[in-house]
DNA sequence: TTTCTTAAGTCATCAGATGACCTGTTGACT
DNA sequence: AGTCAACAGGTCATCTGATGACTTAAGAAA
């Protein structure tokens, strides 16, 4: 037997939420100013500590913007501000990171795409920055590595959409330590793979000089199977 | 003249940083109890109600989990903790929106590649019901276009990785407004194009009976495309 | 006019007091 | 032995008065 336990009890989760609420329905706009502490625990009926800890949480999540002896503010949300909220310390299960993968394998060929079509020549000399980069580097795994996300991130960036870079962003951390991992791996076992590795960066990085999309779609859905093998396959 | 202002200054932010560096390095880990709220304004000398704010802000992020009664507790985070985190009320410029809608694209289609593949036989009859009800309400602007997120939430599902259904759903809600707002137009101008989207979702579907990714791809692409240029074309 | 001082408004933090809630223990009752 | 009510200890939830820090703007001084 089950029964159901009132979602929101706390005083201060009530609060927030209908603070949220009232933004949502329009009754205050981004930029407004809230009430002062005072003023709300007035309004509320209780206490301000009630207040300030509803609006400590709504300032975590990015909705108003607290200043001290100024007043409380309604953040305007951009795109800007849409991002993936992934904790640095939490430790996926391998099923975990296989979704986590997936996602990133997704955006980044959607990516590639984009990127193909509106890298600018900057762009280009940072890819090939990043790819010399790995070449010098491509014994030592945390150098190698490094420049390996470089190489990714100037292709998001190419693909010009921020909301993108952010997500990939957020998407490529959980499994930046597995690839080091791994790197540091082959640089003892397999050189071969890292040739291999660096082969497919120089493919992409072709095609997107040659600002062939479907190549470049091509290539790099065959460099994220290699690195999907070398990661789950040990 | 400008000189570097302390990033973190009010004491509870500062507490906060430190207690997810503690986590982060190691000292505390997810499952943890935390000291209690006396306890730790004790170690850190500072009054209870800096902890408590640090704390509350913690626990909006999903980082801890406070429990009255019991005590504060390190979070597991899986991938399912994972999403986005957009405000509902967020009022985004045109250009936010097609950044999203783009992700939106891309998200959809690596999606429907996976779909097809991994479609069950539960699923094509909850994708065949969202047709049917798309169909029966037409011209209903609210109901058509809630049928139309189903179907596209259903093929989520079906592609078998929650996060892409979190992500995608986040990335959904900003954009499902405008394409009531568009429905609602078109539901008194143009049944032509109405058709024409029922006709597409069909395409999508019929793609998916016969499991056949690359077709569902294309004809999720069409369908996209003429999305867009509805919402945007204006 | 420009600069300095001051006052008002507001957030930041502390600390004492109380209430609410969870867990484990104890002991009576079945 | 099993069940359960009562209790105690620990901890979170909330209120409140006090004080400090910070921002802004009005008014005084140069």
């Amino acid at each position: 037997m089950k029964f159901e336990v009132p979602k929101t009890k706390k005083l201060y989760e009530q609060i927030a939420t209908i603070i949220e609420q009232k933004i949502t329905l329009g009754e205050i706009s981004p930029g407004d100013k809230l009430d002062s502490v005072e003023q709300l625990a007035k309004n509320f009926e209780v206490g301000r500590s009630a207040i300030r800890e509803a609006l400590t949480a709504l300032q975590a999540r990015g909705i108003i913007e607290i200043r001290q002896g100024e007043g409380t503010y309604i953040r305007k949300v951009t795109a800007q501000d849409i991002s993936l909220n992934i904790p640095t310390y939490a430790s996926f299960s391998q099923q975990d990171l296989q979704q986590i993968f997936e996602v990133r394998k997704i955006l980044e060929l959607g990516l590639i795409e984009n990127a193909a079509k509106r890298r600018s020549g900057r762009q280009l000399e940072q890819l090939k920055e990043a790819l010399s980069k790995m070449n010098d580097a491509l014994i030592d795994p945390k150098a190698s590595s490094n420049a390996d996300m470089q190489f990714h991130a100037v292709i998001a960036e190419a693909a010009d959409n921020p909301l993108l870079v952010s997500m990939l962003q957020s998407v490529s951390k959980p499994i930046a330590r597995q690839i080091q991992h791994t790197r540091s791996i082959l640089s003892t076992t397999d050189h071969a793979a890292l040739y291999n590795l660096h082969e497919e960066h120089t493919a992409i990085y072709n095609a997107l000089v040659n600002a062939d999309d479907i190549q470049a779609k091509k290539a790099m859905a065959k460099h994220l199977e290699t690195v999907e093998s070398l990661l789950f396959n040990q």
